[in-house]
DNA sequence: GTGTATCGTGGAAGAAGTAAACGATTGGAG
DNA sequence: CTCCAATCGTTTACTTCTTCCACGATACAC
């Protein structure tokens, strides 16, 4: 097996309860257990994390401009340019200068970049199973509408009011 | 909405419908928030993410080898040396050779270790309140159980026998 | 026009993570 | 007991990942 990292520790320690007890700690585990796990899933699929999350971003139909791409997937400007560069040359996006304000490029899925998204969703949603596995229906109901709440209270990019 | 592109801004700074619908996207988002938050307080006083990890599973008590504390806290061994070489110059633990087996160091928290842990266990806190904030008691404990769930049946550290 | 700001891009400097090698020490096989 | 392999903490070198700044092109205010 090619041995990423850490999955589980030859020594199964435990974990201190006072980390235990506190829920932001848990959340902070559990969400970085995914990021990972998920990252590295994508990556056995041919893409970076970020690549996926400039496809899917992208999925929605809308086509965004670079600098709007970066901000909202949290990476540098110049950081995303090797990235787009990448799936450029595999055909799945297309870049377009902007004829109202000619510094921008439009980003825009082609089709082949759709049906690498479809792919790539598959993937991530087998993840996601795994993790809400334990879970059952209203729980998992329960959790999303929580974590959403949480979502919005810290962060405007969140609340998209119609 | 209606569907011409002008409706769309330059700058559409929100997250796609499709990630937003995503359990796992928001508990990943919103764990990483968490951690990157308290990680930047924990450095605004003073100390690095890890060193906080070292204090906090020291703070149980137990005097835990260099070896385990990597383990649980999932960093490289040879990256653990430089944060408890810090933490020993400021005199917040202390590093002895294991009498039993002299190849090992054992790390315990000194008295003035136990007192910054306290101050930094009220930095961690007042975030962790400032993130669940939007929530009830009952919310509060029903996140906090679906999350320990999710984490034991990811990872055997999480497993305590009761 | 002129100056200032933003866009995407490239490169340079810095940090962080990863891997390999070392001396000291232990435990086991013969 | 001796020898050998394995483990522990540590140092060093290497490789990636971020962060920051400068550049040409373009937009906009005055």
């Amino acid at each position: 097996m090619t041995s990423t990292k850490s999955e589980i520790p030859a020594k199964s320690h435990f974990l201190p309860e006072e980390l235990l007890a506190s829920t932001a700690f848990l959340l902070a585990r559990v969400g970085v257990g995914i990021k990972l796990r998920t990252f590295a899933e994508i990556e056995k699929a041919g893409f970076s994390g970020p690549q996926y999350g400039v496809l899917a971003l992208l999925g929605e139909g809308a086509t965004e401009t670079q600098a709007s791409i970066a901000d909202v997937l949290g990476l540098d400007r110049s950081q995303l340019v090797s990235e787009l560069d990448a799936l450029e040359e595999r055909g799945l996006i297309e870049r377009r200068r902007d004829p109202n304000d000619r510094r921008r490029h439009t980003v825009a899925l082609t089709a082949a970049g759709k049906r690498q998204l479809v792919r790539l969703r598959a993937i991530v949603k087998r993840i996601e199973d795994s993790f809400l596995e334990p879970l059952d229906e209203a729980a998992r109901t329960q959790l999303h509408d929580t974590l959403l709440r949480i979502a919005c209270s810290h962060d405007r990019r969140y609340k998209r009011e119609s």
